[in-house]
DNA sequence: CTGGCGAAGTGGTCTGACCAAGCATGGGGG
DNA sequence: CCCCCATGCTTGGTCAGACCACTTCGCCAG
């Protein structure tokens, strides 16, 4: 292993994340205690800490007051009730991405109606049109990605590398933030919004027809729905 | 805040969070020394290294080993390098450039309007007053550096991360782009475009009222005015 | 067998100290 | 006059030991 970590937090890290990943600790097992850790490896308690909480902000372990820390098993997290605790970020934060929403969405529909290619719009069509089909009977999960989906083709439509630049960002780097707005509101009132299909429908009729005010409008309320469903 | 938080660690995360998100320390902005900290909220030094390192975890700051920590940008990476050579780049990016900074400074003055604290409104003012007093006599430089400091200050009165990560990448990285937009107007029309200076009043006196629709629309009309001179 | 209780073990936090790395300042050399 | 670097202050990194809060588990009384 050619590493040169630096720091011993890192290397500590390393050392438990191999571990871990190697098997010799399965999801399940206890880690050994932070005190005979810190022994075993020769440094101070607060530096354990501080390892075995990285590893725990990456999703490798939990940890209980006075129970230990236990491996966890990866593929349990991103199962219908992801436990928005971290993978949400604050109420704050999703708000704030929320309003971002707003605004960028806005303006790509309002691009997108005036400059979608055919083939683009063929696209959203398609794509709309699958997103209608199915309707219900779908994870959580795959509603949050399909739902971005769309959004994420008509900001290709709007031909606008900075408004492509910044949907892209804000898509992939605040999924988990997106994704746990909509499982908070599906968990609260139980199914799917009512407003969102309409909605859906009108911002894809208003690029479709080239009607780019119409467009950012209908984006925008879109948003600022989803975004009320939030604070209520 | 009426967060229930468990543990001293998970409270001073909110409160440090809150800070960052709310806007009272922006990206770039430098958190106060964990000494400081501990002795500010009463709190041991470990425990505030514990929250420091779980906003690291989370993206929102960077830490540097005796040089503090800083607050990020959230929307640096992953935007695209547009090297920009002196030029000021293609017509068409200048275009896009200016529709971002139509709808990203539109936001901001909304947000602003609503969130800007007294200090940040008197530093407006005295900007603005700034701005207005020398009014010509300057070079094109000074000029667009004032113009972009004065809607810096509009975007950090927002209070909003996302807001003013994007308002930083935008006028850092494309300052060229917006630079060459102000002299080519100017070279065109020999002065500095009459409407301008109005506008910013507008704006100012819209954001300083705090009425926010009122203070978007203008925001918007300014660049909107600004990009109009481009195409023309 | 059951229920409660307490000891032992675990993570959570505090304190104070020292080490290491950045940074500002001022003096010396060019 | 300017530039460079030595040095001291500030900041984060680590350490050691202590005490508190919570969980666990086994012992003992009922």
């Amino acid at each position: 292993m050619g590493e040169a970590a630096t720091g011993l937090v890192a290397q500590l890290v390393d050392e438990l994340e191999r571990k871990l990943l190697f098997g010799d600790i399965i999801p399940g097992d206890k880690l050994p205690a932070q005190r005979a850790m810190a022994q075993g490896f020769g440094v101070s308690r607060a530096t354990v800490r501080e390892a075995v909480f990285t590893l725990e902000s990456r999703g490798l372990v939990e940890t209980f007051h006075g129970g230990g820390s236990v491996c966890c098993n990866l593929l349990e997290s991103g199962y219908p009730e992801p436990e928005v605790k971290e993978g949400g970020g604050s109420r704050e934060l999703q708000q704030q991405v929320m309003e971002m929403r707003e605004m960028l969405e806005g303006e790509a529909a309002y691009f997108a109606a005036r400059r979608a290619t055919p083939a683009q719009r063929e696209a959203l069509s398609l794509e709309y049109a699958r997103m209608r089909e199915r309707g219900s009977g779908e994870t959580t999960l795959r509603k949050a990605k399909a739902d971005l989906t769309f959004h994420m083709l008509i900001a290709e439509s709007s031909h606008h590398l900075l408004v492509v630049s910044l949907s892209q960002v804000l898509y992939t780097r605040y999924f988990n933030v997106i994704y746990a707005v909509l499982s908070r509101t599906l968990r609260k009132t139980g199914r799917y919004p009512p407003g969102i299909g309409a909605q859906h429908e009108e911002i894809y009729r208003a690029v479709l027809a080239g009607e780019a005010e119409r467009a950012r409008r209908a984006a925008r309320e879109h948003i600022a729905y989803t975004r009320q469903q939030l604070s209520a």
